[in-house]
DNA sequence: GGCTGTGAACCGCTTCACAGCT
DNA sequence: AGCTGTGAAGCGGTTCACAGCC
């Protein structure tokens, strides 16, 4: 989950958390006009909901008729800040940071990586796609001097929290962690969310177990 | 997010996601006693919501003292399932894929890979690891023979709906679902879990752009 | 005194139901 | 008639505050 800094907006961090979802069905649209039925259906939420989500930014519908799919298309991308460019740095060009680099790449209109960062000899100097491993040692100068907000954590889970603390240093906004490792310190000068894909494999495994014995005490 | 099927327990969905936490927490613990002000510490929850998590399934700690740490250890284990060796199929060998069967290898105790497919004559039979990737086109016999019942998905947006219906008509229990594409479809059979990498990491810009333009319309 | 276990209060998000525009 | 926008109700989970045991 998500750690909210102090001045946030009276908006349900879990619409923020959907509005890519409408956004990318809206990019694979071929009409030209869609509704909250549609936009439900395609992203598996209720109708409903969608219609709340996108009536927290204003009227974007038509009643009646529906939503324009381009310039809903927009807003969002707008309400995102993904018309502002926003640049991220990946740091661990392992086989986890090579698959999100790809996704990003191949994808058209996106969070851009500007920098990709390891420790490794044998890695920095090599390429990834269009990008060139750069040396980890640089990590303070190359996020100041490319405005880079946003970071996506790849490293071994006890690197984790030191290159977070220079991330956050050198005035990175958010961290989005994925080693095996939670960030915990910080979380008032940078927004941190782990995902750790393991405790989420772990966290399926019970659902697909029997539950016979561990019955909640009744209270 | 997790859709439920029809019988679940009344335990939070959100406790469960948070006792693989727990579990690693104590796994990397060298003393044999801990309390839940430490485990929160650790794990970025607070105190009570780990009192709370545990005491849904029974009475595991001392009052005044705290938790045993092996023995919490165990009965968490015993929770999630994972004292089952609980078994799981990887589809799609790509990077993704190959850096969640490193984590999973890597680790001690965990859901195990019992097989690893996919549909490219150039990756079939080569080595990841320990395993050998096979071809998806015994995808049915091999969940069936195995008698595994959890599926991580790591293949294109195109693939995964199609690869998601044979899972389920083949009896898996659960699928994680990480290619960029919503499985909407058999939720009633199959406990369906998509987590888009790409759509978190947009969602992330929106906490990292300024919002002064959008305040939210009062109402 | 210290730490767990837990009802109760609280809070935020989702769902409902309908008013309002086209 | 159709579909959006929205107050109100409902619900699930978190936090509070304290009773209970060591």
């Amino acid at each position: 989950m998500v750690q909210r800094r102090a001045n946030m907006r009276r908006i349900p961090e879990s619409t923020i958390r959907r509005l890519p979802a409408y956004l990318r069905v809206l990019e694979n649209q071929k009409e030209t006009r869609t509704t909250s039925v549609a936009l439900g259906e395609r992203t598996g939420y209720s109708s409903e909901q969608v219609r709340k989500d996108l009536a927290y930014f204003g009227a974007f519908g038509t009643r009646g008729v529906g939503y324009d799919v381009s310039q809903l298309g927009h807003q969002i991308r707008h309400i995102l800040g993904l018309d502002k460019n926003v640049k991220a740095v990946l740091v661990g060009a392992g086989h986890l940071g090579t698959a999100l680099l790809r996704y990003t790449q191949s994808g058209v209109s996106d969070v851009q990586f500007a920098a990709v960062l390891d420790n490794s000899p044998q890695v920095v100097g090599s390429a990834i796609g269009s990008m060139v491993v750069e040396d980890i040692q640089h990590l303070e100068s190359i996020v100041t001097e490319r405005k880079i907000r946003l970071a996506v954590l790849t490293v071994p889970a006890e690197a984790a929290e030191k290159v977070a603390e220079r991330l956050a240093e050198a005035g990175i906004g958010a961290i989005l962690n994925f080693a095996p490792s939670p960030i915990l310190t910080d979380q008032d000068r940078v927004l941190v969310q782990n995902l750790d894909l393991t405790l989420e494999l772990q966290a399926m495994a019970y659902f697909v177990t029997e539950h016979d014995d561990l019955e909640s005490p009744v209270s």
